[in-house]
RNA sequence: GGAUGGGUGGCCGAGUGGUUUAUGGCACCGGUCUUGAAAACCGGCGUGCUCGCAAGGGUACCGGGGGUUCGAAUCCCUCCCCAUCCGCCA
């Protein structure tokens, strides 16, 4: 979310960092907006001025037993009150209408983020391991991991899908345990030697929660909801009666008007532990000695993968419901790049243990998320596909998630409040780096090699075989 | 699901229609005192918006929205949220 007043200081800025975002200038769009509701207020605000001020020397004069005085102003207050009325809805649309057109802006890069349309414009930064000594290097025709895991008889589809849909699986066995192993073994990392704070968060969020992030409102669709309907037997009626139930048009527009009462009760599932853990600090003034916060979490995540048909459809890449150790930071303005240079190596440092190699990108302006300021994607080697995958994904917000959630500060010494930093960054997502031990330790019979940082969670066991 | 009680500034908490600008305390900032600190004392201290070069002024905000009134934290309606008890329940 944007300041607008500082979009009016420097509306050249603004547009110009739009631009590396591929989008079009707003600037004087918004700036009418602007002009047109400062100006209702100033009139205003003038009018209510008058009417405090009359009202007041009513209360004097009705002290004073002098009720001619009081008739007098009441009329003239009376007489203003239908500018006050409307005035004041008025504003209300005017501000909603400004605030609804900032919600939907993407954070703008920073300087140093190259310019690029898609990933390919990514910029690499650094790189660890080696793809051609990895166990999988040995083989012919390393499979993917999907393939290994059916193969175990460990990673079943087919039920899932006629369970829950496509996009979901079944891990059994070694491989549950394994992806449980992951989880524990980040999360230890991140607590015992990064200073992390284990959280177990709430998956299901309301939808201030969801906007505070970013999620809401423009990326409705990339969400999953829940909740119990509001209605109960009647009040369908009720409604059908009061605010008009479309049942003479389409289909579609029933379900939209449902919908509509429908979001009033809803739910959505974190599509990612950063909605959780990044609103722990919403709507608070936090003291500077309080900083930086740091909030870890292994959770679910819920991503409705909605525009990406096609993309991923096999194994375990894309999923509907995945796992995902995320790191939260919360910090000053100050300290927040040094931060963001922290927690991936934080996420790194993972990949380095568990011996998986992995490079690090600097994504280009046309590749990064909405709420981003700067990101860095850590890809990791997947010999199955003969390609790095993306694995984690380490962002600051600067203010932009901030100012969503009303989350300051206090500067030591200073009366004056500050909007926070966020970053978030994964660390990392599991089911993929499930994926990636599955294709870079499998061998030629068809077991898969556990890295020795992971086998104290998987009972001391060396590797993972078919069951006889 | 039923019943009750609540939602006031960073925190705690008073305030049931005006004649003061929302008590008071804690925390915080400045000062006096002190070798320094603490204590004590004095002063300051909510957030947003808006007008202004500035000093400063205006306005809104006491969970959200709506209403009554010349005037609402206070009265009415409605929604949301929180807590406690009962019921059900992993």
């Amino acid at each position: 979310m944007f300041d607008i007043k500082s979009i009016r200081d420097n509306p050249a800025v603004f547009d110009a960092g739009l631009k590396r975002r591929g989008l079009e200038p707003l600037s004087a769009k918004l700036l009418v907006l602007d002009e047109a509701r400062r100006a209702h207020v100033t009139k205003l605000q003038e009018a209510q001025a008058r009417r405090n001020a009359a009202s007041k020397e009513i209360g004097r004069a009705k002290g004073a037993k002098d009720e001619a005085t009081a008739a007098r102003l009441m009329a003239e207050v009376a007489s203003l009150k239908d500018f006050l009325t409307s005035g004041e809805k008025t504003e209300k649309a005017e501000t909603a209408k400004l605030d609804a057109a900032l919600a939907d802006i993407p954070n703008l890069p920073r300087d140093e983020v190259p310019d690029g349309a898609d990933e390919k414009a990514n910029v690499e930064v650094r790189r660890f391991g080696d793809p051609k000594a990895v166990p999988a290097a040995a083989l012919n025709k390393p499979k993917q991991h999907f393939e290994i895991g059916e193969a175990l008889d460990m990673m079943d589809f087919e039920s899932a899908a006629k369970v829950s849909g496509a996009r979901f699986v079944f891990l059994k066995g070694q491989l549950a345990r394994l992806e449980r192993a992951l989880g524990q073994f980040m999360l230890d990392i991140h607590t015992e030697e990064f200073g992390y704070t284990e959280v177990n968060p709430p998956l299901l969020v309301r939808d201030d929660a969801a906007y505070g992030t970013g999620n809401l409102p423009k990326f409705e669709a990339d969400l999953f909801f829940v909740q119990s309907f509001p209605l109960e037997s009647g009040e369908l009626d009720q409604l059908v009666a009061e605010a008009g139930f479309p049942r003479d048009q389409p289909l579609k527009e029933q379900l939209r008007f449902v919908m509509g009462v429908a979001k009033a009760n809803r739910r959505t599932l974190i599509p990612t532990a950063e909605v959780s853990l990044t609103n722990l600090v919403r709507e608070q003034i936090l003291d500077e000695d309080a900083l930086p916060k740091r909030f870890t979490a292994c959770t679910p995540c819920f991503r409705s993968e909605a525009g990406s048909a096609g993309r991923d459809t096999r194994g375990m890449i894309r999923q509907h419901q995945f796992t995902k150790v995320e790191l939260v930071s919360v910090t000053t303005p100050e300290k927040s790049l040094e931060e963001h240079e922290r927690m991936t190596a934080c996420a790194e440092n993972i990949l380095k243990r568990l011996g998986l190699p992995f490079r690090t990108m600097l994504l280009c302006t046309g590749d990064m998320g909405f709420a981003s300021q700067k990101t860095y994607d850590i890809e990791v080697w997947l010999p199955g596909q003969d390609a790095y995958r993306e694995i984690s994904s380490c962002s600051v917000c600067g203010d932009f998630q901030a100012r969503r959630m009303g989350a300051r500060y206090r500067p030591k010494g200073s009366k004056d409040v500050k909007f926070v930093h966020t970053l978030n960054g994964s660390a990392l997502a599991v089911g993929r780096t499930l994926v990636a031990v599955l294709e870079n330790y499998q061998q030629a019979d068809g077991s898969v090699m556990i890295p020795e940082a992971l086998r104290p969670y998987m009972g001391n066991k060396d590797r993972i075989a078919k069951a006889q």
